[in-house]
DNA sequence: ATCGCTACCGACAAAAATGTCAATAGAGCG
DNA sequence: CGCTCTATTGACATTTTTGTCGGTAGCGAT
């Protein structure tokens, strides 16, 4: 009997990019950056290894452009919730909530993690750029831009946003506790000391 | 001509895990969790591949040991830390100092975030203990042992301290901050937090 | 229709990483 | 000293992962 074979699909470069970006971002977030094994992405996107490496070179290729698709994601997300809001306080709420959201969800404290373990050079360039993306968009507030005190506030809620983001889950779990228990006293932490700052 | 070659060491059994733990340590802070290869450990214990699996008879092995001393040491360094404080507000800003602290130097977030990417239950055990014991540093404070909220805010001050541990430096500098001044706002949220709880 | 372009694939080659084994050599002990 | 025990090792085998290559097939253009 003859071998049914599904007939080959056709994709333009950029539907095959997106497509084989988007199974690795599942494989990333489900096991980990340690998983993203050629023939794993390949098998995940349904398509041959051979075909991977056409599109991006290599293995490497493929991890710096899933860091690139997945920073400008973090940015456009968080831009958009914080951009709906009107007033400072809102911003800095919304903002903080944007980050943590960014942050735990989607994936983007594991996509940090990765990027500080491995911690190349050439793969840190996007962060700066997000880091001053997130930057540009703290300008908006009424705080004055080049203060150091608040790009170092910002910095500290980044931080805890990523702390949180990366393993509040699992050590809410160990403990037996609420998980979105821990975000939430976070959160508060920032927004209470910012109300006391803006507030007087 | 005769080929010269260094005597062959023979340790104990102990002194030869320590040596190639202790080196398996230096490339986890310096290189990141993924350049621990069987290889690159012999060398840097300056001993044969095979040495390393008669003593750890795997890679997964000598990884599972690296994880069980790292933390063992880090549950040392904060258990000394808190003791030596008499005071119940002494003992919450000690203990916050030696988490920033241990989390920051000595490379324990970066080997919790190696935990929390790779996620693989037999490891988890090992922070779970460390969670526990730390738990338990926790309860010789005023507060009651089992109160919920204590143990969540517990919980957001070692996320907080991994984040800051883990993606301090970098981001600032990123942005070139000091990146000191990181650890210090996030130690001042925490304890400012305190001193409004317990001061009333 | 057929032609050119190239996304796509299977099969294979290369490299890297892990693990096996028999033999060697320190160190304690009678 | 001879003997045993086992930490140590180099050489080799196996497995895993990555990368190459020639040919095939979908699709738009002519």
């Amino acid at each position: 009997m003859s071998i049914e074979r599904t007939p080959r699909l056709r994709r333009s470069p950029e539907a095959a990019r997106e497509n084989i970006l988007a199974a690795c971002e599942a494989i990333l977030l489900e096991k980990g950056p340690q998983a993203l094994k050629l023939a794993d992405v390949a098998a995940a996107a349904g398509v041959a290894n051979a075909t991977v490496l056409h599109h991006f070179g290599s293995i490497d290729g493929v991890q710096t452009a899933l860091m690139e698709r997945m920073i400008r994601q973090l940015v456009e997300r968080i831009a958009a919730d914080f951009s709906h809001q009107q007033d400072a306080v809102g911003r800095v709420g919304a903002g903080a909530r944007a980050l943590f959201d960014a942050f735990g969800t989607r994936g983007g404290a594991r996509l940090a993690a990765w990027l500080e373990l491995t911690g190349e050079s050439r793969r840190m360039t996007a962060i700066r750029e997000a880091i001053q993306d997130v930057a540009a968009l703290r300008m908006q507030l009424d705080a004055p831009p080049d203060d150091g005190a608040v790009q170092d506030f910002m910095l500290v809620c980044v931080s805890m946003a990523l702390g949180v983001g990366l393993f509040g889950d699992t050590m809410a779990e160990l403990l037996g506790r609420p998980p979105e228990r821990i975000r939430e006293i976070a959160l508060d932490l920032i927004e209470a000391r910012i109300r006391l700052e803006t507030g007087g």
